[in-house]
DNA sequence: CCGCATCCTCATGGATACTG
DNA sequence: CAGTATCCATGAGGATGCGG
């Protein structure tokens, strides 16, 4: 782990344990059910792997990760604690601030449609209370997933299996805001018209401009 | 910055501007208000002046902090613009997510009760609704600080001025910890009556044991 | 003083090879 | 398959300097 803060500080606590890098997308992976150490590399593309098995260590450590025998034979699953899910609503929270970074589209990013599984119900569950139940499709290389929000919670119905590498655009990424009560329809129209054109989104979201 | 992720996620494009070491800490305390370049300093004890000045210009450039003229004379004043802002919910969230860290008390760790104006209406918003409204002091070295909490929000009074450096027992984190609806008092009683004893904090908590 | 920039040392991250 | 070992590049930490 990296050095401590040394303060007592929630905040500088907390960031020593889940603020190195990797960790909190450790953590992502792991909110979408245990897995074997070679699916958490397969989802976090680019990770080396010295690196992911000290993050596990670290993780297992502090009490947020715990590893368990798997369920077919003697390999190893790595899984959440009850106390490393309640994770999920600090991810949540930084998807929700994210929205306006996802705007611009994945560019050279790559895109699993796992995390859509993470980044959905974080936005759809900051609706407004009261609102009714919506559906939304998410369509990905002709493969569509569904999800619904409901007062009780939303649910995600997987993709029907198999490798799925897509892109999703920008557009999407707006109607996800749109749907979440995140943004008026009026000030996002000219963004999806002009589709990507960055000064309009830009004003859209209300962001400063970039200086350089 | 450092290196990107590479992924088409809202949580590894948040971390990419929020993510590396300082930039939470620096934004937790420009939400008590706006502040020159040597009060960051001073509330970041142990940050290096020029990772400070780096990740400040990181900051702004993202369109998370913005430097304007200070209200004395030409000297400049960070401040966090409307979306930098919205980081307080991810924060607040982090600290709701750290109250077992908190637990064992300060040990060598510094304390600056102004972190308490963030800490506090995280832990108390988080109470369930319909709760009626609660007031809570705290009293370091002496001193009491008040907070209200109403279904409106939370209110901090500031202490009366002055340097205030002192510490903050773990009772009073479990004393939050209750106000706030996090724990069971049954469950919280035997931590505070071992005072400290990390075999009862911990089952109190539902921690796992740390290993090693 | 305040707001940084430079320089240096050492810890951490990244990529690849290797092993039980 | 599930990691460990190794090596190099990069970033953090600390002291100091410098212009306004």
């Amino acid at each position: 782990m990296s050095k401590s803060y040394g303060q007592y500080c929630g905040l500088a606590r907390a960031l020593e344990i889940v603020g190195d890098r990797w960790n909190l997308l450790i953590v992502r992976e792991l909110l979408m059910g245990p897995a074997r150490y070679r699916e958490l590399r397969d989802g976090l593309p680019g990770v080396a792997t010295n690196l992911l098995a000290g993050r596990l260590r670290d993780l297992e450590a502090a009490g947020v990760v715990e590893r368990r025998p798997a369920l077919d034979g003697n390999a190893i699953a790595y899984a959440l604690t009850a106390w490393g899910a309640e994770l999920k609503d600090p991810i949540e929270s930084l998807v929700r601030w994210s929205t306006p970074l996802m705007v611009p589209g994945p560019g050279g990013d790559v895109f699993r449609p796992e995390w859509l599984g993470v980044a959905l119900p974080a936005l759809l569950s900051g609706r407004a209370p009261g609102d009714t139940s919506t559906t939304v499709g998410v369509t990905v290389d002709g493969r569509t997933m569904q999800l619904r929000a409901t007062p009780d919670g939303v649910e995600v119905l997987p993709h029907d299996g198999g490798e799925l590498d897509g892109t999703i655009g920008a557009e999407a990424m707006v109607l996800f805001g749109l749907a979440a009560g995140m943004l008026d329809l009026d000030d996002v129209r000219s963004a999806i018209e002009l589709d990507g054109d960055e000064e309009a989104v830009r004003a859209a979201f209300r962001l400063p401009a970039r200086p350089q």
